[in-house]
DNA sequence: AAACTGCCAACTGTCGACAGTTGACAACGT
DNA sequence: ACGTTGTCAACTGTCGACAGTTGGCAGTTT
């Protein structure tokens, strides 16, 4: 019963998923290289459709080609976090303000909640995960109603978390990110575009700034 | 005297260059389809090759692909055009802010460069060609030394290249944005980041307002 | 002992062939 | 005449095998 199931999904589309999450959880450690034929056998598939997974996984900066050499995870750099997040602030501050001026209701109803979410978390003592800090800012982004701005925030974000996956939070950063968000949210809510993509650009440099302290470590 | 010549840029590299050469030109008309056989044969090289650079120009926005039916030529579309701007102006202002700061002597002379070729070329009667328009915003990111920018708004321009294939260009609009250049290079040479954006922006919706009304027709 | 040279294994780049799917055309039934 | 169904060619998705290149290791020389 293993058919070559292009029934849903393409062999090469399957393989491009379970290696972005090998690769976005640290399961292949930053540094470490691609083997074509090892990984190929590993998920039962001919070498093909696994390099299609590793061109496009490249083409979206989580790995990296070197003729003749294979795909390596990049791993994190000083300059290149700082670089990255010139990009993201690019990105993300004019999605805020699009952001600002097309929201919809529905939209502030789901940017109060991961808001209110992220609070009870924090107050149950759990620490702040990363995993709804992502949601706030997808949830923005889509409030934006810019599908560019949108896919190519996504790529950059996914990079931030290939960075991030050996870092550890400190809770007073964690705090200052809650507010940002909600500090957001009003300048949204009040349909501020300026004074949302100031508060983003503020957001994102402290955050980049924490990145950067707990990388030099 | 063929060899496989992978000597300094792989069949896969090779075919990359020619396919993006053909879809930027019009060559390969928007709309129409790419037939990996046909298409291989005409290149003298194999199948294989072939599909990694339909991918990787399809992860460039060159191409759409569609699951066991192939490769397109992405037509150009009024709300495409759009949201493509909203990119291009979101990467291409940040650019400017950052090239106010970060511009150096070299930097200055070769914009100062490009406008008055822009000039020269526009009195002797010529229209005002692409090439130069491209060239002055390539100059100006480059002057911004942000890397991953970069990199993205080559990829943006590169779409926008492909939905201009089939328009035409009127002169007061010429007219309109080599003013424009002068402004921004002004801005740009006395640091005002705020300002270098703001021109930016007018500049980018104005082209923009102009592919519209030029493809409505 | 250090440096150089030649060989070798491992891996990527490329190819040709097979299997599965899609859209279209033709034949059939209503 | 129109809609339906069955068949078929064309093309993409996938596979296994071969050729070329790279980095490392052993052997040799100074």
């Amino acid at each position: 019963m293993t058919p070559p199931t292009p029934l849903h999904l393409s062999l090469a589309g399957q393989a491009v998923d379970v290696l972005r999450e090998q690769v976005l959880t640290g399961e292949i450690p930053p540094g470490s290289r691609v083997n074509e034929v090892e990984v190929a056998q590993k998920l039962g598939i001919s070498r093909g459709p696994l390099r299609e997974a590793i061109r496009h996984l490249a083409s979206e900066g989580l790995l990296t080609l070197v003729p003749h050499r294979g795909a390596f995870v990049p791993a994190a750099d000083s300059d290149e976090v700082k670089a990255l997040f010139e990009l993201r602030a690019a990105l993300e501050c004019a999605a805020a303000e699009l952001a600002a001026s097309r929201r919809t209701d529905v939209d502030l109803v789901r940017l109060h909640e991961v808001c209110a979410e992220s609070r009870r978390n924090y107050k149950a003592g759990q620490p702040f995960p990363y995993r709804l800090d992502l949601a706030f800012h997808q949830t923005l982004i889509d409030a934006a109603r810019s599908p560019h701005i949108a896919g190519q925030v996504k790529l950059v974000q996914q990079r931030v978390v290939l960075l991030r996956s050996a870092l550890e939070d400190d809770p007073p950063h964690q705090h200052a990110s809650m507010d940002d968000h909600d500090e957001l949210v009003k300048a949204v809510e009040d349909g501020d575009a300026a004074r949302a993509s100031t508060v983003m650009r503020r957001h994102l440099s402290r955050v980049c700034a924490q990145m950067l302290t707990s990388l030099n470590r």
